[in-house]
RNA sequence: GCGCCUGUAGCUCAGUAGGAUAGAGCAACUGCCUUCUAAGCAGUGGGUCAGGAGUUCGAAUCUCUUCAGGCGCGCCA
């Protein structure tokens, strides 16, 4: 893939600076250097240029001379041929401050022109196979507002990954195996039982699914079979609720993705590990690695080789494996089964302290730890009208991802979510969400672009259409506004790189924000349909850029971009 | 007790592989619709970057420390 409009920048006036550099050794104005890095950074003020460098201050220590000094003597050796630089001046402690001739901007509009929905498109990743494994809900249950936040989030990590080049699956792990599956089968029998003969036939266990989802189960499931598993065998009558209601449960937590506008490529079941002998082989493995050992009956992984304060149990003494050996298992599926080159978990905050042992037990076999990049989200804390509200699934009284999307929009919900970064604490408010007012972005953003499609619809209306790039007089373009908003949409390709880099897909919503204000300012300063034609044509091109600019990244946030509002 | 995350304007948050005068939205106040969508724009006020010390040409950003909030330290997942 070619290179971006400004990595050909930078490397220009890296050139550029790097000619003087040896000029000036060439000239002894300065000492000789043999390695040094040349950084290009935007400065924030419009007075300090479009570019800057601080190369003299880098170099003050190895020449020991002021920077300064330094600076005015690569400047003076600077040659400006055949680039788009007007002048350059030292300022400040010494930076070197690059003016550009405007018409380097105008590039940007044939570049969208060409590449359309593709623009911003970048190739950092190379093709690399990356998973995203994100929401993995327990399927006990609904989901819940953390759940809502890990799937905006995972969902757009792994669109800002695509477009940066990555081979990108999205994968939901389904906890269909283990513990809370044995719970989840003594909730259901006890509320079985309870319906058919009555509250006090059964003690409903304390550390049970208390939530009334497990209640209807049972209803619904008599409503089918009646009372049928009453003198069952107990084993029977569990593997028939169990049966009846984790398919139900899997088929919610789908159709609840899916309103939400998520598709995974894969929903992997922990229980495939278990039938497959996978979970097995893994211990076997570990054993050989000489990271493990017997303790108490149970089998331990020495995760205190690893910085831990203590070991963790990989098989009970029961002989049934523990999560964590089943997580080690999926990991190991993840990398030496299915050959991903990198591998992405969204955890929530709560899980944090699994990283490190996990990152272990791939380092016990043989996986490089760096291959896996885990991302603790912040949980969410859920308030209405400023009180918190709880979200225990033991009260079975939260709010669930379910509620969410009924009561609000999708496009609001996953925009919001994408606000801030996973590392910050988040408070939901429901009644701020629900209002969809101006607190919300997103219709800041969206009306920005239903406004460039109304200007489109007017001039089209009058017989006007948009032209080709290369048939338009760009350099009408000369409006501070005008210059702002080619700037900014040049700049797309660097936020997707930062973006994918950081892995933080919240860095778009802001993107999108500080363009669609930029258009909003261009809105009212200049006028698409005017008398000039030449002038009309340029600003009606550069609108139709910057619609195509928001609809790809609104299309990778998962939020519509409505031609009307 | 140990570990991780967080602390920036009244509120919600950006800015952190060190860079120039710390930014945005909301809230408050003042203006702007007989022409392309006022869910908009222009402007004003608002700061001990939690406190302290250190590193250096330069610190919101790095180090140490104190304080405050959140989370975690199961043969649970």
């Amino acid at each position: 893939m070619q290179m971006t409009i400004l990595e050909n920048l930078h490397e220009s006036i890296k050139q550029v600076i790097k000619n003087a550099v040896e000029k000036a050794i060439a000239n002894n104005e300065i000492d000789p250097v043999s390695e040094y890095d040349i950084q290009i950074e935007t400065p924030r003020e419009k007075e300090h240029g479009d570019f800057a460098t601080n190369i003299a201050m880098m170099l003050t220590k190895i020449l020991r001379k002021p920077p300064r000094t330094i600076a005015d003597a690569i400047l003076k050796n600077m040659d400006f041929a055949n680039t788009y630089i007007a002048k350059a001046e030292v300022a400040g402690a010494g930076f070197i401050n690059f003016f550009l001739d405007n018409s380097w901007l105008y590039d940007v509009v044939g570049v969208i022109d060409e590449q359309g929905d593709n623009y911003g498109r970048i190739n950092l990743g190379n093709g690399k196979k990356v998973m995203v494994e994100f929401v993995s809900a327990n399927p006990t249950g609904p989901m819940h507002m953390g759940n809502a936040r890990g799937g905006a989030l995972g969902d757009c990590l792994a669109s800002v990954l695509d477009w940066a080049g990555y081979n990108v699956t999205r994968e939901f792990y389904v906890n269909d195996a283990g513990n809370q599956i044995e719970k989840f089968a003594v909730s259901l029998e006890a509320r079985y039982i309870q319906e058919l003969k009555g509250e006090d036939a059964i003690e409903f266990p304390e550390d049970a699914y208390h939530g009334d989802d497990i209640r209807q189960h049972a209803k619904n499931f008599i409503a089918l079979y009646g009372d049928k598993y009453l003198e069952a065998e107990q084993t029977e009558r569990r593997k028939a609720l169990v049966d009846y209601a984790l398919k139900l449960n899997i088929q919610a937590l789908k159709d609840d993705m899916d309103l939400y506008r998520i598709h995974f490529d894969n929903w992997f079941y922990e229980s495939t590990l278990h039938n497959s002998n996978e979970v097995m082989e893994t211990i076997e493995l570990l054993k050989q690695s000489g990271y493990t050992y017997e303790k108490e009956d149970a089998l331990w992984f020495k995760t205190t080789e690893f910085g831990l304060d203590k070991d963790d149990v990989l098989i009970r003494a029961n002989k049934i494996p523990t999560y964590f050996a089943a997580d080690i298992a999926y990991h190991r599926n993840k990398f030496s089964v299915r050959g991903f080159d990198k591998v992405i978990n969204i955890w929530g905050a709560d899980h944090h302290g699994h990283i490190a042992r996990m990152k272990g037990a791939m380092q016990a076999l043989g996986i490089d730890p760096d291959r896996l990049d885990i991302i603790t989200m912040q949980l969410v804390r859920l308030m209405r009208g400023g009180e918190i509200v709880r979200m225990s699934k033991r009260t079975g009284k939260s709010i669930t991802l379910h509620d969410l999307l009924e009561e609000t929009n999708v496009d609001a919900a996953r925009f919001f979510f994408n606000l801030r970064q996973a590392s910050s604490h988040f408070d939901f408010d429901l009644e701020l969400a629900v209002e969809q007012s101006n607190e919300n972005p997103v219709f800041y953003v969206q009306y920005a672009h239903a406004r460039i499609c109304s200007i489109i619809r007017h001039l089209s209306g009058e017989g006007i259409n948009v032209k080709n790039a290369k048939d338009i007089d760009l350099t009408a373009l000369v409006q501070p506004q005008e210059l702002d908003l080619l700037r900014k949409l040049t700049d797309l390709t660097e936020e997707i790189k930062a973006a994918a880099t950081t892995m933080e897909p919240s860095r778009l919503t802001r993107y999108l924000m500080d363009l669609a204000a930029l258009f909003h300012s261009f809105y009212n300063a200049c006028r698409v349909n005017c008398d000039d034609q030449n002038l009309m044509h340029a600003r009606l091109k550069l609108i139709c850029c910057v619609k195509t600019v928001i609809a790809n990244v609104l299309n990778m946030l998962g939020v519509n971009a409505p031609e009307k509002m």
